[in-house]
DNA sequence: CTATAACGTACCAAATCGGTCCGAATTTGG
DNA sequence: CCAAATTCGGACCGATTTGGTACGTTATAG
């Protein structure tokens, strides 16, 4: 399965391009040139930034956008937030009326969890880190399970 | 954003009802029943599960399902991975093209280890934990950002 | 006043997801 | 040995969501 979403991805793109450039305003236009891709969707994206804070726009003749915060100051979690909406990992709202009753579904506190750890690993991440070359974060990869690398798909 | 698909969050919550009763068999019906969930799409999950080795098979007459391992060693992330497939954050392999041109794309390496993270983050917990009570974390919940426990959808 | 560029909304197409069904294989019980 | 029960493994379809587009409006620069 892939977490983010084609969009979220494409979001994160363009605001490490914008990082990789700071204070130069740039057209949704030649954004889209330089990422390669389709303009109104980067268009559409840009919208959805500019609406959560993330980027300041100009508007008419030599408008454009540029960020609105530092790089540093921007997080990879809230590029995906500002065009996913929020991270939830369940919404095991839905069925909990007899799930409750049976077992009284003692999943709820450890999903919260597990949904703060995702939240925190996008969170720690900065624009700005992500323009930096490599770090290689030592020894956290697990040879027993060799999916962590390459993103497969559901068969 | 959710993360997980209703697929997925079904199949652990089958998963932790088999956890609650260990060494007892049951038929796919019963378990559909159990979880008020529809029988159909219950022996689908069942079958993925069985496909990826969580679950033992019994056939014919009295037959049913069964943990394959005790519920201390089965975690969230391979219940979710039986059902979505391996859990990978983008199919940024798909622009490389001109992105990496211009700048490389040095995202790579941290879009692995924000993988690794979330990776962890479903490993960590067993379906054995899950039916525990409560647990609690104790202050991983961050008081600045409401939308850390309450999960909520794009809107 | 005109050209440029963001804004907002509405809209369409397509892919994926959630869900159903049916026939084949297999085991228990009579 | 036969019949009923139950999983297995496909194919299959409908609907929601997603990805992407288009158009008219607003605003700024020259």
């Amino acid at each position: 399965m892939v977490i983010l979403s084609k969009l979220a991805d494409y979001g994160v793109i363009i605001a490490t391009h914008m990082a990789a450039f700071p204070d130069r305003q740039i057209t949704a236009a030649a954004l889209a040139e330089a990422t390669q891709l389709p303009q109104a969707t980067v268009a559409k994206l840009l919208k959805a930034m500019a609406h959560a804070g993330l980027v300041m726009a100009t508007r008419g003749a030599t408008g454009g956008y540029r960020l609105a915060r530092g790089a540093k100051s921007i997080s990879v979690a809230e590029v995906v937030a500002a065009i996913d909406g929020d991270i939830g990992l369940t919404q095991c709202s839905v069925h909990v009326d007899e799930c409750a009753r049976t077992t009284y579904c003692p999943t709820r506190p450890h999903w919260a969890a597990i949904n703060r750890a995702v939240g925190q690993a996008l969170a720690a991440v900065s624009l700005d880190a992500m323009i930096t070359p490599a770090v290689f974060a030592p020894r956290t990869a697990r040879t027993t399970s060799p999916e962590a690398d390459e993103p497969r798909y559901s068969a």
